[in-house]
DNA sequence: AAAAACATACCGACTGGTCGGTTTTAATCC
DNA sequence: GGATTAAAACCGACCAGTCGGTATGTTTTT
């Protein structure tokens, strides 16, 4: 039964995201993540056939998650899909300090290795792609003001990168949650039309 | 003389700002430093205890230069400082592609380490307060409409973050200085009074 | 000649990855 | 349904190479 198989397959996943987060890609060794799983060297490298896959598969797993909240918030309208999103706040930074530094690590590879990069840039564009699509759709139905989608994607992304950036570096320099919901708000109230 | 030490000196930070970028601080070793700069690993650990000293004098130089441009702009208006800051862009985007994974790369060092993390805060949160102070006086003079500075401080640092992170990750996906420059506009506009 | 600046050889710890062997699993046969 | 078997899953010792850092010696400066 190839049940014991996927379980194991998880758990080493689950601890290279432990350690990838705490110590960073290069300084996570395969050692360690097989220890923190439990299992040996063999097993690790008959699931992945090297670091850097394992690394990608947990790049892909992230990238799903996105997916399906996107997914999830198909038939919205535009004002609403942005206020789900504020909604989803805490939790986002409830949990970034583990998965931010995680975050942060598949940008850098992902500016140096170009594998990592093709895996990660096609993605990103397309919910960049999104994003535009989502506030055109605003734009055209009224409720938003008059903007080129394109710039107000870039703005409204940046913001979030910057924001989850910045409570990552100093997690108790201010009440990052209270501060992104004022800033969606301002953003959005800035977009909508009165 | 001490020139040539010095000279020295400079030649290993240089070197070290150039491999710390293309590689990451990780795999850069000492060894690929210390051929880069062309010296010996003894002339190194001569001018650096370690490596991560030399990490900390670089934050340090880079640290510096954004106090150079605070205090350059000490005695100017609020809003006029802003437009000098949007006059920076072509510059900043245009070396971004080389320093900005060295800024990353700074950032990630610091979640971590808890020196580098001690080391980089404090004018972090110098320069939080700079800004909120500098939009204070925006809404004391008049010239801007009343916000909440502290926010506004966070969410322009945010803006800026995140714009150049993208511009990292996708160099063509778009016209970086544009974005930046349409996005300060927008930005200053809704803080401006009309 | 003293001291600062630099070079070279070297060390022990650790790295990603391999490999031959062992156990577990599940389908097959009697 | 118990024995058989082959493949899948797993183990852990091991390898070649790399790393940051040191010890010791040589050159250059003052």
């Amino acid at each position: 039964m190839q049940q014991r198989s996927e379980e194991t397959r998880t758990r080493i996943m689950e601890s290279a995201i432990k350690l990838f987060s705490n110590s960073g890609y290069n300084k996570a060794s395969v050692d360690d993540i097989c220890a923190e799983a439990g299992i040996s060297k063999g097993a690790f490298y008959h699931h992945f056939k090297s670091k850097q896959e394992l690394f990608l598969a947990l790049l892909d797993g992230w990238l799903q998650t996105i997916d399906n909240a996107i997914e999830a918030s198909k038939d919205k309208t535009a004002p609403e899909t942005f206020m789900q999103m504020t909604e989803a706040f805490p939790y986002i930074f409830e949990t970034a300090g583990a998965g931010l530094p995680m975050f942060l690590e598949f940008w850098l590879q992902a500016s140096r290795d170009k594998k990592i990069w093709e895996a990660s840039i096609a993605p990103y564009r397309r919910y960049h792609k999104y994003f535009t699509s989502l506030i055109k759709k605003g734009v055209d139905e009224g409720s938003f003001v008059e903007v080129d989608p394109g710039l107000a994607s870039r703005m409204i992304v940046s913001t979030a990168m910057g924001l989850l950036l910045q409570s990552l570096l100093d997690p108790k320099g201010a009440k990052w949650e209270k501060v992104a919901r004022e800033s969606t708000t301002m953003l959005v109230n800035s977009l909508l039309k009165k």
